[in-house]
RNA sequence: GGAGAGGUGGCUGAGUGGUUGAAAGCGCCGCACUCGAAAUGCGGUAGGUCUUAACGGGCCUCGGGGGUUCGAAUCCCUCCCUCUCCGCCA
């Protein structure tokens, strides 16, 4: 959600900055929703006031006891104008709400502008690609070598994006989420959590994925509640502030969790639909920051940096990209993506996103602060980032640390998760 | 799944229809006393929103939603959650 105070100001410089992202923002509409909400808010409290002066002073006349029916005559044309002038806000209101939450958050100035991937900057790059002396294959060939990546056993059991992993690739699975963790707890001071796989709507509209985003999300009908599988940990971690007033010597708040996420993918048909790229259901180690709104972009570069850490120490090449306004998240102010050498695509493609929301889900979930310098609580700022997506780093292991017979070696920081073996 | 008890401010906890957004205590902040601290005394201390240059003022919020009433933390309906006992279970 976007600050309310700021659209009513300057709708100009709103629609000016969602546009560096591709949004038109219809300030006209706005401002007609605006003025009505305005002149019906002060109508309705007016009359709230009336019933409120009035039946105070019914209380004091029954006390005193003195007849109250005149002041009861009165009340019976405010009850009714009040009913009314109640029902036209909150309508007006929902409208007003639902032109609101439609709205992406505003970019970030350093953000480039762009409607597409290909208008993304590169920002830098570790470590160089591997060479093979014969045709590197992707990891789907390598997981059949290997016997390992059963997408036949995902289809049969659950349909297309699906995957069964056995033995030493589910066993390398494992390995990367517990190396990744432990180097976010113990490495980068990150406090660990453990997360329900399913929440409450209330939880995606705080982090931004509904209203707006459903058809890309599973949803469980639990009698009259439902409940979503999480497309990420962002959610449940990110929510663990909803509502909450933090204090200015608890943050930056680090917290990392491993999950796995669930993806409709509603929009991504004939996308990707070779291998473990692109899946229903795949894990995540998540890394949330909650920052004082004055730290939060030094925080977004610390926080990329655990991400790179990770792929240092598997010694898998990257580049880092900053997304243009156009390819950025709904609530997004500024996004880096970690994009991971992958040799059988002979392409970088994405392996972590790192984004500032800055208070875009602050406000949406009440996350505030107490700001000493005023005392009042402020929304806070959220920082969001993979680090990493389990699977596809798996892929990346596989594809880079392949050799010609079919092996493949396992990074020397991953070899005492994997009982020191050094090949797969 | 069965039976019962509850959900009130940062915390504990009073409040069963009328100046109660809310007693009291704890905590926190300020001031006084003190060389300083503790103890003590006095005062202050929920959130949201609208309006105002500011002071201030209006409105909303006592788990969520709906209802009764001139008026609801208080009565009714409904949902959610927590606790205790029993059953079941990893």
């Amino acid at each position: 959600m976007l600050d309310q105070k700021l659209l009513r100001q300057d709708p100009e410089a709103v629609r000016d900055a969602l546009a560096r992202r591709g949004y038109v923002f219809d300030v006209e509409a706005f401002g007609t929703l605006e003025a009505q909400r305005r002149e019906l808010q002060s109508q309705t409290e007016a009359l709230q006031h009336a019933r409120n002066s009035h039946s105070k002073a019914i209380g004091q006349a029954k006390k005193a006891g003195e007849s109250v029916q005149p002041l009861l005559d009165e009340m019976a044309q405010v009850g009714q104008q009040l009913k009314e002038a109640e029902e036209k806000l909150a309508a007006t209101q929902q409208s007003l709400t639902a032109l609101l939450e439609q709205l992406p958050n505003l970019p970030h100035e350093s953000v480039p502008m762009g409607a597409t991937e290909a208008d993304n900057v590169e920002v830098r790059r570790w470590s160089t690609p591997p060479e093979f002396d014969f045709k590197p294959r992707d990891h789907v060939d390598l997981g059949d070598i290997n016997g390992g990546l059963d997408f036949a056993s995902g289809a049969k059991l659950s349909g297309a994006r699906f995957v069964v992993m056995r033995q030493g690739i589910a066993r390398l699975h494992r390995a990367l989420a517990q190396f990744m963790l432990d180097i976010h707890t113990q490495k980068h001071g990150y406090h660990e959590v453990y997360v329900p796989y399913l929440v409450k709507p209330e939880a995606l509209y705080g982090t931004g994925q509904l209203p707006k985003f459903a058809d890309d999300l599973f949803k469980i009908e639990n009698h009259d509640h439902p409940l979503h599988l999480i497309p990420t940990a962002e959610v449940p971690l990110t929510n663990l502030a909803a509502g909450e007033i933090l204090e200015a010597d608890q943050l930056p708040l680090g917290y990392v969790s491993h999950s796995p996420c669930f993806r409709s993918e509603a929009g991504s048909y004939g996308r990707d639909t070779r291998g473990m790229i692109r899946q229903h259901q795949f894990d995540k180690v998540e890394l949330v920051q909650l920052t004082r709104p004055d730290d939060s972009y030094a925080a977004l570069e610390r926080m990329t940096g655990h991400a790179e850490f990770v792929l240092q120490q598997l010694e898998l090449p990257y580049r880092v990209v900053t997304l243009c306004g156009g390819d950025m998240g709904f609530a997004a102010a500024k996004t880096y993506d970690i994009e991971v050498w992958l040799p059988g695509q002979d392409a970088y493609r994405e392996i972590s996103s790192c984004s500032n929301t800055e208070g875009f889900q602050a406000r949406r979930m009440q996350a505030r602060w107490r700001n000493p310098e005023t005392g009042k609580p402020e929304p806070l700022h959220t920082l969001n980032g993979s680090a990493l997506a389990v699977g596809r780093c798996l892929v990346a292991v596989l594809e880079n640390g392949q050799q010609a017979d079919g092996r493949i070696a396992i990074p020397q920081a991953l070899q005492p998760y994997m009982d020191g073996r050094e090949w797969l």
